[in-house]
RNA sequence: GGCGGCGUAGCCAAGUGGCAAGGCAGCGGCCUGCAAAGCCGCGAUACCCCGGUUCAAAUCCGGGCGCCGCCUCCA
């Protein structure tokens, strides 16, 4: 299979470092709001990976931190709080009311939790010698008990995102810090502010910069060199630019194989974002939508091409999914009780899979599922209870499973509104026609649609 | 200014050298007591524009136009 890294932007055949083992890190949120959108676009594009990649058998672990320490969250905290000691107090309730908040609406989007949650708080000691180490190798210098990684040491800095730097620095809008030797310096320990949460260290009270805990904590739990470093485009500069520099200047060896980027999720042709106010937050879209749909809408584009929402087109995303539960329905009560044995992987369990080798087309990968799905519901209209139409439905629920979709279920009425079904059915059999399209009606009046099929009567809720 | 990306039917979206996937919406038909769902059929003589290479280009090359991202915190 090929996967596109950002570090040489090329497919690349992908060979994880120990066989049947894939090491992945995706950059996690920093707690200081709820998620929108845009994240939800992030945690889908990886949660698909992840399970494509567990598909094909290999043992996947899958690190996400949380970044619990930060300037944003200690401007929320001095927001909130009424006095400024009661800030330390304050940023654990934000950093949890965040972490809650984001776990309820990704567990709705059906992502799969991953492996280990770091938070930048419990590593601060690894952060210390990293830095302390990077100081002694001579890639990093104190200056004010702030400790800066110099970029000139690393020679190939800015090799993921195409940057030198000399063409960096003129355009620059990197703020003047008298501190720094050279302006593209960044920061890897910052000196404590009063009331502003620190730790001691060497080079005095203070507080890691923020690329410093993703090196850390990625090496951690996964090693020197990881599989796959995922994260949003808005992080291949300056980020992930500095946590190669500074991993690779620490171990010498490289930091990650694969640099996996998504693109944006854009509102009327700009970047949906906090600063721009133009975002959705997913709480807000998940009252609107079936989770399923939302899922569906954005893994209908490529992971790394721009996605523009609309609201519109959620809801025609809501038909399309409509069409793949009611396949998916029909198959279950025509086919559910059947024992028959499975056939190798269709002709659409394959194009799905090369489509999925190839970057994680989901796009491509949604057609071979359409395409089964249409094939399924000619057998299911013909009556087919064969291997063939058996394979189908376990291909497509296959498919749904590693897309991150959890199968419909069927679901029961209650007795009462079964008796209706029956008693609409005496009166279909003696041609009642008013009595049986008044109980018709009671039952959509709850939300209960009525459908008569050749094989009985059926209900889908709407 | 530097680097990167996007522009395909009404809408969404694949395709990156060889007759333009798929979905939504729409129209006609079959099925149905009527519906719903499903099935069948119909849609770009053409892929932002202009040149060029080629037997052949949406796809390669050159030049434009429009939009966006990164270069500051950001999925």
């Amino acid at each position: 299979m090929k996967v596109f890294t950002t570090l040489g932007r090329e497919k690349k055949e992908f060979v994880p470092q120990e066989a049947g083992k894939v090491k992945m890190y995706v950059c996690g949120v920093t707690l200081y709001d709820e998620c929108h959108l845009g994240h939800g676009r992030a945690y889908v594009a990886f949660d698909v990976m992840r399970r494509f990649l567990e598909s094909r058998g290999y043992k996947v672990i899958y690190v996400q931190n949380f970044t619990d320490i930060d300037d944003k969250i200690i401007k929320k905290s001095q927001e909130e709080a009424k006095e400024e000691k009661e800030i330390p107090g304050k940023i654990k309730e934000i950093v949890a009311r965040y972490k809650e908040a984001y776990f309820r609406v990704m567990d709705q989007l059906n992502i799969k939790r991953a492996d280990i949650y770091p938070c930048a708080t419990d590593h601060v000691s690894c952060m210390i010698e990293m830095v302390g180490k990077l100081v002694e190798k001579g890639f990093a210098y104190e200056k004010g008990g702030d400790v800066f990684f110099s970029v000139e040491k690393f020679p190939s800095y800015g090799k993921l995102s195409g940057k030198n730097l000399e063409e960096l620095l003129p355009g620059a809008r990197v703020g003047k810090d008298e501190k720094k030797k050279n302006p593209l310096d960044f920061v890897l320990w910052k000196s404590a502010k009063p009331y502003e949460p620190s730790w001691d260290s060497p080079w005095g009270k203070g507080r890691p910069g923020w690329h410093i805990e993703c090196s850390v904590m990625s090496m951690e739990y996964l090693g020197e060199t990881l599989d796959i470093h995922g994260g949003g485009e808005d992080l291949i500069f300056p980020h992930h630019e500095n946590e190669i520099a500074q991993s690779e200047s620490y171990t010498g060896r490289p930091f990650a194989r694969y640099w996996i980027h998504n693109g944006f999720v854009k509102i009327s042709g700009e970047k949906m974002s906090k600063s721009l106010k133009n975002f959705f937050l997913l709480r807000e879209l998940l009252e609107e939508f079936d989770p399923r749909v939302l899922r569906l809408y954005l893994i209908s584009t490529h992971y790394r091409n721009p996605l523009d929402f609309q609201i519109e087109n959620i809801k025609s995303v809501a038909n399309s999914w409509q069409r793949i539960e009611e396949a998916c329905l029909k198959a279950e009560e025509m086919l559910g009780g059947e024992k028959v044995e499975k056939l190798p992987a269709t002709l659409y369990f394959k194009n799905f899979q090369q489509a999925m080798e190839d970057d994680f087309n989901t796009p491509r990968a949604l057609g071979a599922l359409f395409d089964l799905v249409g094939e399924l519901n000619r057998r299911l209209s013909r009556g087919e209870k064969d291997a063939e139409t058996f394979s189908l439905y376990g291909d497509l629920k296959e498919m749904l499973d590693i897309l991150g979709f959890p199968l419909p279920q069927r679901e029961h009425l209650s007795p009462e509104l079964e008796k209706l079904i029956q008693q609409r059915e005496e009166a279909r059999k003696n041609k009642n026609w008013a009595e049986a399209d008044r109980i018709r009606e009671i039952l959509k009046s709850k939300g209960i649609l009525l459908k008569d099929t050749p094989q009985g009567t059926v209900w889908r809720r709407f």
